[in-house]
DNA sequence: TTTTATGCTTGATCTATATCAAGTTTTTAC
DNA sequence: GTAAAAACTTGATATAGATCAAGCATAAAA
């Protein structure tokens, strides 16, 4: 489905059509069924991926053997490990399907040589990770100075249809709580 | 203290001397007492910050009037309010001298423009910007899954040399625990 | 140098959330 | 369509860290 990616970059850039058929040139199309694993930790993450349709969350194991979601991303959102893809070391990350899902990606080699050739490209990865720094540190905020109850009200907020679609320990895990509070929390915000 | 700003540039960049000429022409230098403010909530923030010498702190106040210390800057790092400085609108944040302080700023149009300019700089910018936001990502991690001994091990162990400088108080807000149980911590870790 | 403010420590108690455990509902797989 | 596996709920108890309070140490100010 690569013209939904297309529809992205018409809306967030202005590019000439030879532009759009060199992106769309280097652009590989990918399939995942639920619960298949885009990354696997030990592996080097050398792509920018978009997604098109689906939902995956990022996650890594700490030494004692739990999960920690990282991040959740849907379609019209970007995944991968930065962290390394700058670094060429092997991912502490899993990245893996919640959903069906298909994904537009690029080898970084190719992204980083569009970033070069077309400037309006670039602008839009600049922003991106703008954006994404930005939320990053109010996750931080939220993370340190949040109840339980305000992280998930905060979560429920900010990304609404989440909560729908990603099973419940997920959520908590994203959240930094168990699965048991998650559920208490739901069911006193359920009756206000 | 331009020069210092000079050598960080000379080490991440290859400049040709106009280009370094052109960026130094942009350059505003700024002295902060201790307990001066860079920026004071509701303002807009405009620049892109470089610190030559000394250490700052970003924090914001909540609704409850606690505040919550949001990151340390030291010399060769930057500072700022980026969501202020992309939204336009006013800040959330003060960013206040930690120490007797001396900065190098670029109006952000100046910034923009020497990124638009100078390939270099703009990859240095960009590159900044991916590390800040991949701290970010291992901060969230840190933060929701650390125990509070585990946090202050860690901070320790990545900013070796803020513990010297910065209050414990201002340290336990950046941790996300009390002054108290920073305290305590401390005492444990100290038998050891 | 003396005074005042600020930051740090320590103890006693309290509370939000974790942990453990068992039952129920929903989803997946054959 | 039924069995097995996940996911969710609910209750009882435990605990890390917060809060409250008071005294001590260090640094700023006068």
């Amino acid at each position: 489905m690569y013209e939904l990616f297309q529809k992205y970059l018409d809306e967030k850039t202005i590019l000439t059509d030879s532009e759009s058929v060199q992106i769309q040139s280097f652009a590989i199309i990918k399939k995942l069924r639920k619960r298949q694993y885009l990354l696997q930790e030990g592996d080097v993450w050398k792509y920018d991926a978009f997604i098109t349709k689906g939902c995956l969350r990022t996650y890594s194991v700490d030494d004692k053997g739990n999960e920690h979601v990282n991040s959740f991303s849907i379609e019209n959102w970007w995944t991968g490990d930065r962290e390394s893809l700058l670094s060429g070391q092997p991912s502490r990350f899993n990245i893996e399907a919640v959903e069906d899902s298909e994904l537009v990606l690029f080898t970084h080699e190719n992204f980083e040589l569009l970033c070069r050739e077309i400037p309006a490209f670039n602008n839009m990865v600049h922003l991106i990770l703008q954006r994404s720094f930005i939320a990053a540190q109010n996750r931080i905020q939220a993370a340190l100075s949040f109840t339980a109850e305000e992280k998930y009200l905060n979560f429920v907020n900010k990304y609404p249809g989440f909560a729908g679609r990603i099973p419940q320990t997920m959520i908590a895990s994203y959240l930094g709580m168990t699965p048991e509070t998650l559920s208490r929390i739901r069911k006193q915000t359920a009756k206000k």
